[in-house]
DNA sequence: CGTCAATAGATTTCCGAAAATCTGTTTGCT
DNA sequence: AGCAAACAGATTTTCGGAAATCTATTGACG
């Protein structure tokens, strides 16, 4: 068994399969392996220091999670970003954390009010930029963000729900990863999030949802921007390359 | 290439991996693999006459889909069933449906009009039960069945919805077709989806989404039901075998 | 010249066997 | 007997290479 491995983070690795699973998962929410970017074999092999049976099996699931694309004897691809897809899926997020928002303030008892709490004071505690890697959100400023919406509809009682809701977030999580990378201007969370736990934990179920549907679309609007930003770089860098015609 | 292979439906496969991931998947859904059922490399090689690699690859991705699970170096089995995931799993569904049924409604043109039309046809020309094969749900009335579910909620317009809202679907499938091979006192489908159709070709939108609920919740107390006189008649057997103690 | 077939190289997909892990049973010690 | 260590068989997991497929280039022919 290989102990080593690149990723600080990998960690227990029960398989290789679950191990290459896990972190080739943090590689494409992260934008460490780029939207629409091709996947060749030799490459994840060497990357991921394995065969091509347990990369090919993690990239099979990843498939099914919408992190990447297989085009058969083709091979597979990081899957591509598009402004439609990100409203689309933004959208559907808002909808979906409505239920189990709703839900989780109905069923939460003193417990959930508590873990809320504690992943907001963690949440507080981080920075959203590590100053040492500027170009990249804090990967532990990103996990106790993702906690602490976790932790938001923890109570919500509907397994199948929290799953669904739990891969939108992941989703959205790489858009706004490839936001942070093209433009700098963060917003205060840490304000919106003390907000929006105040809502939840005096139970004023339209207020928290107001909140969250609203946190939800100004992110929206937000990665929208950059994105549209990065497509016009990438466009008129493209017509430099290859000028008029 | 084996251009034979056991399944009538199985058709193009452009790849082994394709074309094993699709009989597998219908194979669950039908309950012709039964849940909790051991899936071993052997026999799943065997079944479906190919290698280990393309069966697992199709093995991860189910398990992503919810159908099947697996344990660390204890391989596959079909996914569990309960009566805490049955109505879990239609209670979210109710919730997805009713969103997605809405924004059609909202959104479908005449397109879609004629399609639903269409379908319900199609459907109504379909026997629920095949009498030569009396313990399981016909093939193809599954299949249209679907296909007017779907039809429904083809103008909602979210891709990412519409996907969760399929997955869902198949899932509660299973639970039918367990129920199906339980006992066969069936309902009159045809005028509840008759009702459904013309409610959303109306437009009507509360009484759509108020039709719609109801169907899902009648399919979820019968289904209820059979799953637990299964399970009585699954310990009296068990009962039986092992006597007292 | 332009179109199409043929070929070579690159890449994915798949198989068969080796390595690692689990499960149940036997064996040896107290 | 009772318990633990050790072994054996069964099974999963992984590897490395063979087969199938795709892509780009070359060459032939109209």
């Amino acid at each position: 068994m290989p102990s080593s491995s690149s990723s600080l983070v990998a960690a227990k690795a029960q398989t290789l399969n679950a191990s290459v699973l896990t972190q080739m998962r943090a590689d494409i929410v992260a934008c460490r392996l780029m939207p629409n970017e091709r996947l060749r074999f030799e490459t994840l092999r060497e990357r991921y220091g394995m065969g091509t049976s347990p990369i090919r099996e993690a990239l099979m699931r990843l498939e099914a999670e919408g992190l990447v694309e297989l085009e058969h004897n083709k091979g597979f691809r990081v899957a591509e970003v598009s402004h439609e897809n990100l409203v689309d899926l933004m959208r559907t997020r808002i909808e979906i954390e409505t239920i189990a928002l709703r839900w989780s303030l109905e069923k939460g008892g003193v417990e959930w009010e508590a873990d809320l709490l504690s992943a907001f004071h963690r949440l507080s505690r981080q920075t959203k930029i590590d100053p040492s890697k500027p170009e990249a959100i804090s990967e532990a400023w990103s996990r106790e963000h993702a906690a602490f919406h976790t932790a938001l509809v923890a109570a919500c009682g509907a397994p199948t729900l929290l799953t669904i809701r739990a891969r939108l977030f992941e989703q959205a999580d790489r858009y706004v990863a490839l936001s942070i990378m093209s433009d700098a201007p963060l917003r205060d969370d840490v304000g919106e999030h003390k907000q929006l736990m105040r809502a939840a934990l005096s139970r004023d179920v339209d207020r928290t949802l107001e909140l969250n549907g609203a946190h939800i679309t100004r992110t929206l609007d937000k990665v929208a921007a950059s994105l549209a930003a990065a497509k016009r770089v990438a466009q008129a860098r493209a017509a430099t390359r290859r000028p008029a015609k």
